[in-house]
DNA sequence: GTATGATTGAAACAAACGTTTGAGCAGAGG
DNA sequence: CCTCTGCTCAAACGTTTGTTTCAATCATAC
């Protein structure tokens, strides 16, 4: 029967993780609403970890990789320059809320994952977990410094703390704030400027303290 | 030989919750840690996601009484004129920052908890949970339209959901952020003027889209 | 047609979970 | 003295967890 049994695992697993978590789904949840067998998850993933690794590698690679893409396009255009903060913020942004469009009640239930992968599984897990990006944070820490010269490295990492709290925590509540009612509702797209606009400004906001190097944009 | 049981559960339990996420705590490791048998956490508290209402109101409360404290001066401080921006922002992002400073070690693993219930816990759970913040919500809300005015709802509500996404990622990473070295490590206090500035530059961004009612940059 | 290797099925596994039980203990009030 | 109340304890409760087992089934190549 089953078309591809992994695949029906891995999208029953995907929505579901989004929707109730990683710990507090089980497998059986999973296979009985996939009409597959307990046995098939140990069968094609190893294990139930091994299955949550494979639903985010799905999804997230093409993400990842397209983030870079569009960094590359942003420093290409720029030249010599320092790229411009708002095309550097949405390589890093859009991908992720672009993928939502394309996939659909899928994608968006896997946003919800991914705002929530942080926080609900263990240390190791995540550290393994967290060198697939540890090439984009690298990338993207770089060019952001080089359009924003006048903070420090603690500035940076804090502000990029900040960025990805937004963007994560939006995933996750984006639509849970939606439903509120078509007052607040809105496009993922419009979401994704509103999110743009909103890092952008606050990335160039003057640096705290009194550690001014080149003091911009005053009041 | 217990001093008090009930609060060396709750301690325990924050740390643990805070640490290792709500679901994979189990009630052996918190009882076995501090010290008392397993019963007693159904005796005191009756179950366990009644006990992880009891850890969080336990800080919470306080914390949010403050918020509206810190508001009320504000707006009293503006008289009859809308407050002043930076003034509700960190009416609303100070007081878990400086608890953090108040309860050393215990209010940063609360920290981190807090950062992550969103997350952990079941909707119902939430949805209870969440009636505790509807009033802080609702005049954070009002407080912050009157002081931007050129916003809508629409773009209030999810500027303050970008707000609030950085304040609770903060919260759950900043410590291991911290720990990457004494380059960015930095004092709560710090963190906390870093966060204002960046959201109420955030907040101050101008109106997305073709919506503009006020169009400018401020006032 | 039959052999072969990949996949599925029902059932059982041990371990861990949150919760309940009922006996036992301490101290205060009468 | 006894009794009552508040609390702690070891033990067991019934479920549910992720995982394993092994026979049955499938598709494909010989």
């Amino acid at each position: 029967m089953a078309i591809d049994t992994r695949d029906r695992i891995l999208d029953v697993a995907e929505r579901m993780f989004g929707e109730r978590g990683f710990p507090a789904t089980s497998l059986r949840d999973i296979t009985t609403e996939a009409g597959v067998n307990v046995a098939s998850v140990n069968y094609h993933f190893g294990s139930k970890e091994a299955l949550l690794a494979e639903v985010l590698e799905r999804r997230l690679k093409p993400i990842n990789e397209r983030r870079l893409e569009l960094l590359d396009t942003a420093e290409a255009r720029a030249g010599d320059e320092p790229p411009e903060l708002e095309a550097v913020i949405r390589a890093f942004l859009s991908p992720p809320f672009h993928s939502q469009r394309v996939w659909g009640e899928k994608g968006r239930s896997f946003l919800r994952l991914v705002g929530r992968i942080h926080s609900e599984t263990n240390e190791e897990f995540r550290s393994t977990f967290m060198k697939q990006f540890d090439a984009v944070f690298q990338r993207f820490t770089t060019a952001l410094g080089r359009a924003l010269p006048n903070l420090d490295e603690a500035d940076l990492s804090w502000r990029m703390l900040f960025m990805v709290g937004s963007m994560a925590f939006t995933m996750s509540w984006g639509p849970t704030l939606a439903s509120r009612g078509p007052n607040v509702a809105r496009d993922p797209e419009d979401v994704l400027e509103s999110l743009v606009l909103y890092a952008a400004a606050g990335m160039a906001a003057p640096a705290p303290l009194g550690i001014p190097a080149m003091t911009g944009t005053g009041r």
